[in-house]
DNA sequence: CTGAAAGCGCTTACAG
DNA sequence: CTGAAAGCGCTTACAG
């Protein structure tokens, strides 16, 4: 037997009914009809149960335009901040029938595969968090096709996709400005790595050197190490830092699980957080709370993602493209021990 | 200007083409059929880009009864492992022009919507991580309709779709008993937790009750804690733990993470490791080898799926349903210096 | 209350 | 080399 599925004729068939009737039992009516009476739907549903029919997605989103699904786009790996945002969603998502998937980056795979999700309509709408390789343009086009999108972004315009605010940029200033005003000039910096394992200059290493410049500290390129992504790598090169003839008295990290194994790498080697080493991280991560001391970052006050959640199905259910508009859930610097 | 999505016959219009044209340049031709010649086939790309005509995937999937995506199930949160496998599935994919979507399982929420997914066929296959909330009838009939399932399981037998094998009982087990060997009787336990908080009987902890038992030990429920999914409860319970009148020698965790923070709070405490307190993990997750010492722990040796995406490709090639067959990546107590 | 029929956007044998 | 036409599995105005 081929695994051909059963379909909407057969059970039609089967139950000696239209397949406007089964669809009817089966999908409900538009605008408050009357349903199918009793018996004809349970000759309907008999027929569902004895041949296991399920619906055929496919068909059905092509008939109905949507897809009742929405996506979740993050820049792998995961996160304690994405696996929340995947909870909120699937709740919120759930009490509409919708299901959710999640779309992990990964920088050098993914490409045009995860941008075909969005443009050829495998899903009704998403939240894209922070650094998901799509500009502009593109999800302004994205948009007037009718997907519903709530973009992090702290540069792009709103146009016909909702932007949320961060202000990542003053945020992580404000760490180095603090690292700065308690008398640290030599400050080490974990970043992340580019393509060609160099330290990238995102947001976060341009606002630490403009907050040098705008003091008149020099950048030592000897204290920007590109491990931020790699627990082991952070560990070993602050280490290494620590043991340098003039070492760092201060370390700034992109990521906060770089400042954890920092913190640690200080503590192995004797070296007292934040006496000899002070420690920011940046991400506000739960296991910042957890070390000793606590660690000092840079992020959202709380791990809530409902007013973005919201704004998507708002999006969603209205009848008519909204236009886009600005969130705010700014990034603050969060001052605990280490630093 | 509502949101109209140009369709192939948009294009084959301004193109002055007939759609299956447009779609033999766009979609190509099976067979070895040749294709449109150039100018026609350029005629089709301006209109194409002249309109921002972009395929539509209900269509073509209503078409083709295939949808050429693949998911990645797994109980969230997500893990070193699950973004792992996500990378190695996305570049199998990306080579075959696959699509692959991330599905976290989160206990209460997602259900219903994320089991319709596969249902329904938003994808082609699929790979589930252990403890995926799907039995083996369910599976067997999803295979019957011809998804690709590879399954992590140790205990389904494969019926259509194939199961990994992990021996996850015994490797575990060997944890208790090195613990039980080194003269440990007061283990504690970090343990997973159910929906009321309580710990949960799965594989980990019955593989220690089971080894406990068989060495005529008494299991101390006081031991047994349900916070190995959270950081801050792991490190507090473990703090509790060691100030007991009659604390506890060995610590055995559900997962690295938590034992990661045992070792923090031990020695924190002042502590040794594994002197005063051996700990091991489950898990094998790279952090392990970050923590001094480094963490003894149960789990697979290399952080590579090859075997089993390959396979899921396989199905997925194959003409014909495959039978269902057994792969095995065995978990290993991998012993460090922890306990 | 129920059914016949059209059509969503594609692909693909088939005819010319 | 290209097009007319059928059909994938649904949903839904419309007619009866």
């Amino acid at each position: 037997m081929p695994p051909r599925r059963p379909t909407q004729r057969d059970i039609a068939e089967r139950a000696g009914v239209s397949t406007a009737t089964v669809s009817y039992v089966l999908s409900g009516r538009r605008g408050g009809v009357k349903p199918p009476p009793p018996e004809t739907r349970e000759r309907v549903l008999r027929a569902v149960a004895e041949t296991g029919y399920q619906l055929d997605h496919a068909g059905r989103s092509l008939r109905r335009q949507r897809t009742d699904v929405v996506a979740l786009m993050y820049p792998a790996p995961s996160s304690p901040w994405s696996d929340r945002l995947a909870e909120e969603l699937q709740v919120a998502a759930a009490e509409r029938g919708f299901a959710v998937v999640a779309l992990p980056v990964i920088t050098s795979a993914s490409g045009a595969a995860i941008l075909r999700v969005l443009r050829q309509r495998y899903i009704d709408g998403a939240v894209l968090l922070p650094d998901c390789p799509l500009d502009g343009p593109e999800l302004t086009a994205l948009a007037a096709q009718g997907q519903a999108l709530v973009v992090f972004d702290d540069d792009l315009e709103p146009d016909g996709f909702d932007v949320v605010r961060q202000h990542r940029s003053s945020a992580c200033r404000a760490a180095t400005e603090r690292l700065i005003a308690a008398g640290h000039r030599r400050i080490a910096v974990l970043a992340h790595a580019d393509d060609h394992g160099r330290p990238l200059a995102d947001v976060k290493l341009r606002s630490h050197l403009d907050a040098l410049a705008a003091h008149g500290i020099p950048a030592d390129p000897g204290l920007i190490r590109p491990v931020a992504d790699s627990r082991s790598d952070a560990y070993a090169a602050v280490r290494d830092l620590l043991r340098l003839p003039d070492p760092p008295t201060a370390l700034l990290s992109a990521t906060d699980r770089a400042a954890v194994d920092g913190i640690w790498a200080a503590r192995d080697l004797g070296v007292d957080v934040p006496g000899g080493l002070a420690v920011i991280g940046i991400g506000n991560i739960p296991e910042g709370l957890m070390i000793s001391p606590p660690l000092t970052t840079v992020g959202a006050a709380a791990l809530d993602f409902s007013r973005e959640v919201a704004r998507l199905f708002e999006r969603l259910d209205a009848p008519a493209a909204l236009p886009g508009v600005e969130l705010a859930t700014p990034w603050e610097l969060i001052v605990r021990a280490s630093g």
